[in-house]
DNA sequence: ACATTGACATACGCAGCGTATGTTAATTGA
DNA sequence: TCAATTAACATACGCTGCGTATGTCAATGT
């Protein structure tokens, strides 16, 4: 019984410390987070965690791969869902305003990931979140519906925009009501994109 | 000779002790700085050190404190010397991209500072910045130069936008170029929010 | 002049990361 | 089927580096 293989039994294992590091990670933060500790709650101790992911940052690397997967997910389930191409873009941006605003992917990808990692711009973690935002304002441009601009360019600041009303928000005294005021705002500059402003806010 | 009170050898102290923070926080950064290097740059000890500042958060907030002066200072000076409000807003913008592109301040007040003192919302750091950006936009409001947004969530979307841009364009293996793509963007939702976009990229 | 305060140095303990070494179980080859 | 080898993990150690407790000496107050 339970004939395992062999594949099977590391994949757990690397499951099993990569989800006791996001939990570590995302509570106490990168730097407060012990080793020691970390792996003794996932029934292992740092012998395994150094054999399968080399150092700390390895396995930060690790944690933040899976976030980021699932973020993608999310975020096209989101794109392709939408009636058309604007609308799927701003559902797109107030999705990526939601997942910013959880506190596991606000410190981990958001705040400890590039501190102890460096900028994103190289790892590819969010490089595919950018991607998939440089696609839909790249199309939206070859369809007329904005005004000419460099996708890339807009996507990033579109995202900044973003992250920061995330931060803004997650840290107000009542987020419900920043959270009104930020998405208005950003429905303001998204509309300045626009060839034919909506003007209704 | 030298007839030097005391509080300003106390102040001198301080200052090398800031200075030499200063230069390894924003080189090697903070995980990385070893306090008995950084206070032996300063030909001092650690014990000078926690005495002062207490702890080496301690420490990080002081140089924060001081690098975000500076920047207050020249923002201002920048908004200040402007011809007209929208000008000088666009001027103070631009100002912030390019501050933000200094590794200093893109190292410590950008990225550590907030992953290790957590989210700058509380702390008074930026919100000198944040500040002054939420005046200019609420006077531009005032004025019927720009349509009425929520002043204080505009400027914090901008800002999150230009930091945004500034780690885009330090990363980029040209910068020169992305640099002008970024700007172009960021022009592009600067006028979505005039009441009269010039449409003149 | 003497007491006191405070600026700074010295010395110590302890946590935590990384590595070197050991042990056990699964896979391979004949 | 049975070595032999490889790899997954545990154990043990050293070392760096932060924070604190203690000591010393100069400057200030009376």
């Amino acid at each position: 019984m339970a004939r395992k293989p062999r594949a099977d039994m590391i994949a757990e294992t690397r499951a099993r410390l990569i989800s006791a590091a996001r939990h570590a990670f995302g509570t106490v933060g990168y730097a407060e987070a012990s080793m020691d500790e970390l792996t003794h709650a996932a029934g292992l101790t740092r012998g395994a965690l150094y054999h399968h992911f080399g150092d700390k940052k390895g396995l930060l690397v690790a944690v933040i791969d899976q976030v980021d997967a699932e973020m993608t997910v999310r975020l096209r389930a989101v794109s392709h869902g939408a009636a058309d191409a604007w609308t799927g873009f701003r559902d797109e941006c107030a999705a990526y305003i939601e997942m910013a605003l959880e506190p596991e992917i606000q410190r981990i990808v958001l705040r400890d990931g590039p501190a102890v990692l460096g900028d994103p711009w190289n790892w590819p973690i969010q490089n595919a979140c950018i991607r998939s935002m440089t696609d839909d304002i790249g199309r939206l441009a070859k369809a007329g519906i904005i005004v000419p601009v460099d996708p890339e360019a807009a996507a990033r600041l579109v995202m900044g925009a973003t992250q920061h009303a995330a931060q803004w928000i997650a840290h107000a005294s009542d987020p419900q009501a920043v959270s009104r005021k930020a998405i208005a705002a950003f429905n303001v500059m998204l509309d300045g994109l626009l060839l034919q402003p909506t003007q209704a806010h």
